[in-house]
This record gives structure tokens, sequence and C-alpha cells, in this order.
DNA sequence: TGACTGCCTTGACTTAAGTCAAAAAAGCGT
DNA sequence: ACGCTTTTTTGACTTAAGTCAAGGCAGTCA
């Protein structure tokens, strides 16, 4: 299984450590193969272990009680994740479930504690992996909290751009309506929001690809959040 | 300086660290006084090391373009804060302000670095630290985006309850505005609210001091979300 | 005691965004 | 290409919560 180790010296938790250890940690990880739309765990689930998407994407979410979806993190390859429980608590604190047919990673709690205390690296890596999320978290409450949904779209865009290199134009990798949840609403305040971005000459839409007409424009509403 | 060496072993960071160790840690740390209101960083700024509250209160916190502001976290003593630089990016991802006359405990990046890859139980309580922030954080978005303000509000009185053990009355120890800020609410509207609870027999309120009248329907209000 | 200051509350109004319902468009498998 | 399902859009309506402006209350310091 050359690839599965691949994959793993790919992934940023285990980068720049020796290749004995890449060997180690491949001797704990057991595979797992999903289905598209797979409930991996739920939320106050038990955790033994957590999980590396070798393949594939998976969401990470909240659910209401009427309901209601709010998407926090969707990972793709090399991605950890349900990392939480591993380190406090014993439950995990949301839900995941795959978005694509998927192949993940599983790692078992105490053998991976155990590397873990061996290996000062490993450590340094996974708190870096952690602290990088806690960021991404302050951003998300910020958009949620600060900014109106026209803002927080543009940002995404933006950070779309960012992503995929490309100041013109940019794809949609998920759904409108997982796009909505991640942002907080729902699909028909994403719709009006859309178009009242084309009609702005900010965006022109085409399916999952955003002609950016005014990234600075965008870039502007992400920052001072009003749209019109 | 027994005392500080007795707030550090206090710590959950430091905890169940050999005596020996608790006074390397000891070695590396410096004081720093700051009066209420202090600025402590601010977002952006970089990073050379984090803190401890030993003594007062400190904020957390981002704002918004118009100047609103979402509080992140309130720390008192024995609670670590901007570390999250320490392990990935160099900048701090929010402000941090005194809400109290204070005694930090600052501890240098580098120094405290090297402690943490020289000991790896100091490592495996730091991921420890930063994943219950990151579990509280995914409640905090939960709350934001999940739930309408009287669900928050309520689910804080109910947190407050279990907090300071009791079931009869809890007393806030934050300023309504700092409350409506950490709610994500503005203080006009957490007024409204208190209101409408009393008014429901939910709560009765005076000053700070907030006697629970219906602990079961609050926990309820908590789940559920809505009021009236 | 009394005025100053900061904190909290109330009222009238506006608005962003949610709900419900239905139509249109896009994918998908056969 | 056809029919079926899922996703997206549009319209009419409701509502939670924000804004602006004023007033009340409380603590403090002379």
């Amino acid at each position: 299984m050359e690839k599965i180790l691949q994959i793993i010296s790919d992934a940023p938790l285990f980068n720049g450590l020796p290749e004995e250890q890449l060997n180690d940690i491949r001797q704990i990880a057991l595979d797992k193969f999903c289905n598209k739309g797979k409930t991996i765990f739920l939320e106050g689930d038990d955790c033994n272990g957590f999980y590396i998407v070798a393949d594939g994407k998976v969401k990470i979410y909240k659910v209401s009680f009427d309901g209601k979806e709010q998407i926090l993190h969707i990972y793709g390859p090399g991605n950890p994740f349900g990392e939480v429980p591993v380190f406090a608590g014993k439950k995990f604190p949301a839900n995941a479930q795959t978005l694509l047919k998927s192949h993940l990673l599983f790692f078992p709690r105490a053998a991976f504690v155990d590397l873990i205390s061996k290996n000062p690296s490993l450590a340094l890596n996974m708190l870096g992996v952690l602290s990088v999320r806690l960021r991404q978290f302050t951003v998300q409450i910020e958009n949620l909290s600060l900014k109106e949904v026209p803002g927080r779209l543009a940002s995404y865009l933006v950070y779309l751009s960012r992503e995929q290199g490309r100041t013109d134009v940019v794809t949609l990798n998920i759904s409108k309506g997982q796009l909505a949840s991640l942002l907080g609403t729902i699909p028909e305040t994403l719709s009006r929001i859309l178009t009242k971005m084309n009609q702005q000459h900010l965006i022109d839409t085409s399916g999952r690809n955003i002609i950016l007409k005014d990234l600075s424009g965008l870039e502007d509403l992400a920052e001072h959040g009003k749209l019109q």
C-alpha cells in the first residue's frame, strides 16, 4: 500500500517527520471506505480515535433542534478531523458525514497518543493543526456575528479566489445549498444575494462557476459588510 | 515568589507536571501588571509569546468595521491566552484587553516551544487546552447560527448555574453590556429579552443577580430556542 | 447632598433575513 | 432523449433584532 504511505506523508499533520516514523504511523492506520452521504459520527458519540481524509470530501456540522444545519468545516484529502475528543472530553462535539464517496484513514486513540508522546515533532505538528483551526473558527465567528450575509459571501468568494489562485473566476466545489449552510444562512437567501451581486456587476454566475467582475469591490464588501 | 509558582502549578496547562519542571516553567515566565482597560495586543500584532492570567480578568474579542464588538472569551486566573500564533501563523487572530486591573504571566515563544518539545506531558496538556477551546468554539458557532438571542441567553444562564453550582440564583460576573457582546447582540436587545423572561416567570433580575425561577424552562429554551 | 458619569432600559421605527409555497432549471440513470 | 429527482430561483409575507433617540437609575467623588 504505497498509496496510503503517500497520503500520510503529504498530510500537514505528518509534515517533516522522518520516514521510519511515517511507517509507524502507517502501521496504526485503519482503512475505512464510505459511500456518499454516510454518517461517520454524530455529536455526542464516544470517540476512540480520529480520521484523515485520504480521498473524497467530508462535512463537519451542527444541527439545530428544528433541523437547520450549520457547516463548520468541509475537509478534503490530507485533512484530519475528529481529533478534539482525542485530547479533551470523550465525545465528538459535532457531526461528520461524507459529501462524496470517500476513503478515510482511522487512527485509534491510544496508539496515536502513544506515538505523539514519543515524538515531539508530531506533537508540535498537531498543535499547529489545532491552532490553525482555532484561527479559522475566530474568523467564522467574526463572520457570523459581525457581518451580514452579503459580506460573508464576499469573504468566501475572495477566499476561493486566493485558494484557486485566480482573480477572474472561481468554481464552487460544493452545492449552493451546502454553501448556504456554511455561511450560516438558507438557500433562498443565498440565491437572492447572488442575484443582487449580479445586478451590481460584482459577479456573473453560471452554475458553479462565478466570474469575479469586480474583485476589489468584493474585498471591500467582505471588509465593510453592506451590499448597496 | 512562591505565589507565582502556586499560580503556575494550579493552571490546567501545567497540571500534573513534576515540581522540577514547574520550576523550569517559572524561570521563563515574565510578570506583566496592567490596569483596567489596557490593551494587551491587537488582531494582527506579531506574537512572540503567550500569556496566562495570574490575577484579574481579560477579554478576547473581535471588532467589526463599524465598531461592533464580539467577545470570544473572557478569561480569569489560571487561563492561558494568545497561544494560537505560538504554534501557527505569527499574528494574533483577535484583540485582548483587561476588564480589571490584572497580573499576567508572559511566556516567550522560543523558550516555551523548547520546553514543550522536551516534555510530552506538557505537550499533551497544551493539546488538551486547545481541544477544549475548539469545543467551546463549536458551541459558540452553534449558538450564533442556530439559536436566537433568547436561546443564547438561556444557555448562558444554565452554564452559569452549573459553573456557580446553584440552581436558585446566579450572579453575572461581567456587565450586561459585555454580556450582550458575548452573546453576539447589543445591550438594548439583551435588556428587552431579560424583561420578557421576567414577564414569563423564567427569571427575576435585580442588578447583577438573576434568580432562576424556572431552570428547566430555561434549559428547554436553551435547547429549542423560541421564547413565547 | 448633589451633580457628574457610566450603565441600563424603553419606545418608535427600519431592515435583514427567515418562512412557506410554487415554479424553473439542472442532473442523472436508463 | 426521456422522465425522475434534486437543486435553485422567485414571489409574497412575517419576524427577530438592529438603529436612533430619550429617559431613568446607580454609584462615586467632591
